[in-house]
DNA sequence: CGTATCTATTGACAAACGTGAATTGAACTG
DNA sequence: CAGTTCAATTCACGTTTGTCAATAGATACG
């Protein structure tokens, strides 16, 4: 996604002086930087967050009926924000008749869990 | 900044039938998933991730010099991550003479550390 | 003093985002 | 079949975001 992310060496100041301790390099690698901050930029919304919460605090399976009466926000915005999780693979889905369940697929948390800690 | 975030209580289906299991709200109160929202929405762009790790990796303070040579961007838009990342309170700087260190401020990822655990 | 160096800020712009109204699609009910 | 209900999608909108070029501030060095 990001050409930015290359990590070239750092050079020396041009007087020859450093101006700190040699060299600084990130630890991890750019695609897995990437993956992380795609989950964090996911939970970077309050409604979205909280929807994550709430997923994982139950440990079953949510329909999408009981959680838009949570939050004031239309109906399909909080779908919006549901696909933006699925998207993510925060969260996984499963139509039942006229009902979609929602629930969390921990491993995509557990990465981002590790590095914080 | 959301008033989006109220929750009210789960409404039954017209119907009187429930889709299913009575009723489910989010553990995390609005004030504190608003918060944790912010640092993971400062966390969610690859650069600002790669950033932290840096800093965090790295015990000491690290001079912006050292960082901008990483990234494939302009100092002014290095310069706007770091800013935000101090915004967010997940960084802070200090000044010496011509340069600028920049450090972790760890407390303010132990509570999404925590959630996520 | 004037000049060079490092960092932050400003201005501009395209892209992405959050939102709601309206519509569509699917599936159950009578 | 016609009507109803739930969820996803589309469209439109104002806002925020990431980016760079250019500039401004601050500090060091002649």
């Amino acid at each position: 996604m990001s050409p930015e992310l290359t990590l070239t060496p750092k050079q020396k100041s041009p007087n020859g002086e450093p101006c700190c301790e040699p060299v600084v390099y990130p630890d991890v690698e750019r695609a897995e930087a990437e993956q992380m901050a795609r989950i964090a930029k996911a939970l970077g919304d309050p409604i979205r967050f909280t929807l994550v919460d709430v997923l994982r605090k139950h440990a079953g399976k949510v329909c999408v009926c009981e959680l838009v009466p949570l939050f004031d926000v239309s109906q399909s915005t909080l779908s919006h924000h549901l696909k933006k999780l699925r998207d993510a693979g925060i969260v996984d889905s499963e139509r039942q008749g006229l009902w979609a369940y929602y629930y969390v697929n921990p491993e995509e948390l557990e990465e981002l869990s590790a590095w914080l800690s």
